[in-house]
DNA sequence: GGTTAAGGTCTACGGCGTTGGCATAAGGGA
DNA sequence: TCCCTTATGCCAACGCCGTAGACCTTAACC
């Protein structure tokens, strides 16, 4: 093994591969969302990024500590995008709610990755910057330290818990592009309304529905509450 | 390979393997979750899961048609747990909550099983008794069949996304018990504030938080605009 | 009791993550 | 400018993995 990972910012000697390309974290992170698009989330494997990296596949354990090393790395890209994507107004509301769909979005751009990452605190940097981000937008908009702590909480899981879950769907229907392909229409528009007469009635606004996030609608949801909780302190800012 | 998987109602030469174990899909499903548990999620193979059964890695194949489809069958199963554990009180409101809440309990028994299986439509058959419940549940509150269906999605999607999502957690805490088990103590609690006022001003409040589950508190906001929603409706059921 | 095929076992293939040893060239110091 | 150190690449190998196909054995049925 490797006798040990340097640090992106002290990598100094920077020798090509065989094949030519200089390696890099960032490209080697890249290079994977790459794969996994391509070949779905099975398809990232060490020897086949190397292979599109044109290097050894051992050669990445210079760079990350494992697969696992290098998949947090990719959620931490993914959440780094989102935040870049992202540009306060300085209204608490309309902060949280573009944030929270900034991150949906980000992950779903990618959702083989998601799904490898969405569950994973990685404590990297830029996922940090969001936490603080949040907590900012909340204290800032004159929530107690109790409510704003609560109500972050609420608001990342749900974010990362629905980047996760649409990205499952999602990737099931980009990689395996089967009959079921749309089980809502196949499966359960089929079930006898004797056995399941409320599936069978409501079939057809199922089909349409189960096809987009519930996410928005959840997301106001929460910030509908956070609104209630708000108006209930004393003098809030304006 | 295996000609083909035999449906389990129709299996009747039931040949036990050479140490003696008679095998059913039911065996194997709960051999697997017990592995799970004490092995891991990475510890679930077919060659370990073989050696727990006390069968040939290669008979599993007569029950299942891959690891996938044993993964499908274990989500299955604990959403059949969920329902078993559940009972109806004609509350629509109160039957909501306890099915939820149940849906999250069952698979937070299992954290490795449901990281693996949570994000995946079965479409097997107590899957789509609890979706058949739920509308059934909606729709005899009085709410009309679009209100049931959007209310239908989001609450399933929840119920899942957070079951994920807290599994995740679990899973992490459970398999690796390193020394970053709790990072929120360990990392985020170090924060200078001159970088990170927000995380530092509610260090304490984040760590006793973030090791519960938002799920409660964001199914009781979704259980909120359930009921606004309702009152809108012209003369709702009692 | 003989026949049939379900349901076991055995063997093997190609691919995986990861490791330790080794070669080489990049960059710093003289 | 040239040498030295060592970072960073490559190679070969280990022990796993999922699963396919051939084969064997015995339960169920007439």
């Amino acid at each position: 093994m490797p006798k040990k990972v340097v640090p992106e910012t002290e990598r100094l000697r920077r020798r090509p591969t065989r094949r030519g390309t200089v390696l890099s974290e960032k490209l080697i992170v890249r290079t994977a969302l790459r794969m996994l698009r391509e070949h779905g989330s099975a398809g990232l494997t060490a020897r086949r990024l190397g292979a599109a990296l044109g290097a050894d596949p051992s050669t990445l354990y210079r760079y990350f500590a494992g697969l696992d090393d290098l998949t947090r790395a990719i959620g931490e890209e993914l959440m780094g995008r989102a935040l870049d994507s992202w540009t306060a107004s300085g209204k608490w509301r309309a902060d949280l709610r573009s944030l929270g769909l900034a991150i949906h979005t980000s992950y779903l751009a990618h959702p083989q990755a998601a799904l490898l990452t969405a569950s994973r605190v990685t404590g990297r940097p830029r996922e940090i910057e969001v936490d603080e981000t949040i907590l900012g937008i909340l204290r800032g908009a004159g929530f107690g330290d109790v409510d704003a702590v609560g109500l972050y909480h609420a608001f990342i899981d749900l974010a990362l818990a629905f980047a996760a879950l649409d990205a499952g769907a999602l990737a099931v229907k980009d990689e395996a592009r089967r009959a079921d392909e749309n089980m809502w229409t196949s499966t359960y528009a089929r079930l006898p309304s004797e056995t399941h007469p409320h599936i069978a009635a409501t079939a057809h606004l199922l089909a349409d529905r189960m096809n987009l996030s519930a996410y928005p609608i959840v997301l106001d949801t929460l910030l509908d509450r956070a609104e209630a909780v708000r108006s209930r302190q004393s003098r809030p800012k304006p």
